[in-house]
DNA sequence: AGCGTCATGTCAGTCACTGACATCATGGGT
DNA sequence: ACCCATGATGTCAGTGACTGACATGACGCT
């Protein structure tokens, strides 16, 4: 291929659009290849097409390629919490409403993407952000409605970590159960642990 | 003050050992008078009389400078640990021998150091992470002692949640009590919302 | 005095990330 | 058909975190 074949492809694809999808795409296969560390946003940047800048201008740092889809996870949480209820009976919709997330499709990619993380401790610590942002906005929502401050930090927090717990077995090596009954195997298990 | 003054002083701190400690030391006040962006490890390794190549010896990066000490946390944690019992008294436990880790005369630098930290998602990054490892070894140990996998992983979440709500809460403005009083207090919520 | 060891200094280099400015396709108005 | 505002992209120079390779100085031991 020449260099001026590389040009044309640059300029084709300047405009066609979804380059933030290009991007992604392209960032999850470069990750699995060559491990995360070893691939440079320069290289994600060429295989999509597009040059360095354009990457950051699509997502704030390296470690958001792979995590830009989780920033939905917040609308879906909340849009399933009911308007009032006793803390735990909160989260509990919640989480009903957030096993919509993750079909049996999904389990495949799920397992490739969590694959990348759990081998940079890097992503580990975006994972860990983007659950915790997620665990202040369910507290937020619990203390406007009127539950006391440290309660709902405590119901969110349970929440959220039956959920992380629950997506940990949904994609662990031979499990084939769906999310939905994972997760409330899960919930019943932390009630019965206190 | 002459560059040969400034010469003087490095290699009089050169060899005077205790350079992690000055670093450390060096970098809190930075980070307090400039912001963590704000402050180069240049800077932090110039007020500490070494340099820049010299602070990445010591720390793995920037942000573990302020999380230096926390690696200790987890032996603390595990001492406390008991040989058997149910899940959440061994968890118990352990959040027990853990308040050794926070007397009353900790609390105003502890109030700085979060305050540095609260400023910063990169570092609010870097704490999750350690919080999270320490569930990681919580979860380890419990299962050595013949818990359920992913009973153990419940327990040791809930238990690094009740030790995470119980900082913020003795760190928090106008907050007296000791921290072993909260976390008990915190606990007892817990087992009441589930 | 000679020697090994360990902490440190020096230097060059890579890469993530940013600000400033230029360029180009698209859509709407004239 | 022309023109212009807009938004996405390219280009370029720069900063700062972090690393590898090698040199040097202080200390303890013999």
């Amino acid at each position: 291929m020449s260099a001026s074949d590389i040009t044309m492809m640059r300029i084709m694809a300047r405009w066609q659009g979804g380059a933030a999808e290009r991007l992604k795409e392209a960032a999850l296969t470069l990750f699995q290849s060559h491990g995360y560390d070893g691939t440079t946003v320069a290289e994600i940047a060429a295989a999509a097409g597009v040059t360095e800048r354009t990457f950051f201008r699509h997502f704030a740092d390296k470690r958001e390629v792979l995590f830009f889809d989780q920033n939905a996870f917040e609308g879906v949480f909340l849009a399933a919490l009911p308007a009032s209820g006793a803390p735990m009976e909160l989260v509990t919709a919640v989480l009903a409403g957030a096993a919509s997330l993750f079909p049996d499709e999904r389990r495949p990619w799920s397992r490739a993407r969590q694959a990348v993380i759990v081998g940079n401790v890097a992503l580990q610590e975006r994972e860990l952000l983007k659950m915790s942002l997620l665990a202040v906005a369910l507290t937020r929502a619990l203390t406007e409605r009127g539950i006391d401050p440290v309660d709902a930090a405590l119901a969110a927090e349970a929440g959220v970590a039956v959920f992380r717990t629950a997506f940990a077995a949904w994609i662990a090596d031979g499990e084939e159960r769906p999310f939905p009954e994972i997760q409330t195997e899960i919930l019943n298990r932390l009630r019965a642990l206190l």
